[in-house]
DNA sequence: CTCCGATCCTGATGGC
DNA sequence: TGCCATCAGGATCGGA
């Protein structure tokens, strides 16, 4: 499941591969991938080439060199990868990108979780401006992080689970289930607690953990559990210096205690009852 | 505010 | 061998 490590890792190789090659044709496979209506999909690629491609939580923006933009989100099991020719097709192929010199984007999801998004120039995005802060960004620290954990209004005291609270898009962008309970193995927080009781002596930690250790899984490429692939379709290489997520009844690596996994809203959060309090 | 369940979807897995 | 049932889960939404 691509989280920000991994977007963020084919967000840069998009750009390497894509940016100024000019789009013959773009096909959409599979229609109901495409939430928001306006022109026939290919229309909305016509005459033009990719000229600006960012990351926004778990998002990707391509923005095209005639101010249209098409916001993706790759769910749980989304990719896109580069090939060489339009011979072959993918089973769940559910997007694709045509470019003049031969050489095609293919968007790609198995469970078609993810989703599409068009947008014309000047057009708000109103799923971007609902997320939080970049955990990535110079903003965020441990006094950014105290005035997302503690209270919003000033009135209300969190009482949300810190690992379903650091999951919250409109909290912290780009946080799923493996940097959370990675995150708070590192910080020595049980993902459990609820956020009003993690102490302002531990903010700078859990903060600098988030950072991080994301940082560390880009430098690898991200993670993949299963199904992530970068654009060249070969996998993140994270995985192996992951500490909890998906290491149930695995010894701990720092106290050989049995990793253990529990259900929080529905999403599991791994974590070291010794060294996580 | 917070939680819960349903929705979208396919592949892997386990039982019989 | 094969056919169910179950589960996983990011985001959204309605309801409690």
């Amino acid at each position: 499941m691509p989280e920000l490590p991994e977007v963020e890792t084919i967000v840069r190789q998009l750009r390497n591969y894509a940016i100024g090659r000019r789009i013959d044709k773009a096909e959409l496979l599979r229609e109901s991938m495409l939430k928001r209506s306006t022109l026939p999909f290919d229309d909305f690629f016509r005459n033009c080439s990719f000229a600006k491609i960012d990351r926004r939580g778990k998002y990707i923006i391509f923005s095209l060199d005639n101010g249209s933009r098409l916001l993706a989100h790759l769910g749980m099991t989304g990719k896109f990868v580069v090939s060489e020719n339009e011979n072959t097709a993918d089973k769940h192929l559910c997007s694709r990108y045509i470019f003049d010199d031969g050489g095609c984007l293919d968007h790609i999801d198995i469970r078609r979780f993810g989703r599409l998004e068009t947008y014309r120039e000047n057009e708000s995005i109103p799923v971007l401006e609902r997320l939080g802060i970049e955990p990535l960004s110079d903003d965020f620290d441990a006094s950014s992080l105290k005035a997302v954990i503690s209270t919003r209004n000033g009135k209300t005291v969190r009482t949300r689970a810190i690992h379903t609270l650091l999951m919250d898009q409109r909290l912290i962008a780009g946080v799923g289930n493996i940097y959370a309970s990675e995150a708070l193995f590192r910080a020595g927080i049980r993902p459990v607690r609820k956020a009003s009781r993690v102490k302002k002596k531990e903010l700078p930690l859990l903060a600098e953990s988030l950072k991080k250790v994301m940082e560390e899984s880009l430098e690898e490429g991200g993670t993949t559990v299963s199904d992530y692939r970068r654009v060249d379709d070969k996998p993140g290489n994270f995985k192996e210096f992951l500490r909890v997520y998906g290491r149930a009844g695995e010894p701990c690596r720092k106290c050989g205690t049995e990793i253990k996994r529990i259900r929080l809203n529905g999403r599991s959060a791994f974590f070291c009852p010794e060294c996580q309090r």
